[in-house]
DNA sequence: TATGTTTATCGTAATATGACGATAAAGTCA
DNA sequence: TGACTTTATCGTCATATTACGATAAACATA
């Protein structure tokens, strides 16, 4: 059906820089996604969007049935990918909807 | 700190068929993102957003160094997904987005 | 019918993820 | 200082993902 490759010329305007910039962007949003990627994840973030604050250990009550140490790691998975914030508050961290992450995903996910 | 957990009265307002709902929607927004979760398949999304529509066979040699059954497997986890849809077309394939899929995706993101 | 083309699936290996309990680290407070 | 609280990290195991080559399935065509 399609034989000539540049039918819609889309390589031909792009620079290497474009594409770098393209690929870098691949990149930032696949990783964003796969922060997002688990219903856990998602959970702990609506829970932040909810209360706007919240410290770990209610997080962890929120998130019923998992042991504390495995919602740590989706925590920092989360932090990782910049989806949230934490602040250190005595011998608690308080966590936080990072929303500068959140518009870069929903940014990204636009342009697609 | 918080000894009440309905300090928020985020649960006294959530009927058992609210909660089945953000939870239904959590898993899809995972599920979705999940898919999204590979910069690969991002790159796929974003040829076929460019070229609205185009066969495997092309995807293949969009997708530079992979081989042809591991694109393959890509293509499957976005269908599945919801993200494209696969037409075929004689002995080859016709992919294009999904567009009401990535509408989905946006919306649920928003939702957060 | 036989041959070639295109794509999906299978089998397999390496690596990543998700879960847990145990424990370390850092702060609070008696 | 010593006991307690809170959270992160470590080690481990089971499972999932990603990649590959080989092959099967489905169609076109000589």
């Amino acid at each position: 059906m399609v034989t000539n490759k540049n039918k819609y010329n889309c390589c031909s305007e792009s620079s290497s820089d474009d594409i770098a910039a393209v690929r870098a962007a691949d990149a930032e949003l696949a990783t964003l996604a796969k922060a997002l990627g688990h219903p856990v994840r998602v959970h702990i973030l609506r829970v932040l969007s909810q209360k706007q604050s919240c410290i770990c250990g209610e997080i962890v009550e929120h998130v019923d049935g998992l042991a504390q140490s495995t919602v740590s790691q989706h925590l920092k998975i989360l932090k990782e990918a910049g989806l949230i914030r934490g602040e250190i508050e005595g011998t608690s961290v308080c966590y936080c909807i990072n929303l500068n992450g959140l518009k870069r995903l929903r940014v990204l996910i636009s342009n697609v």
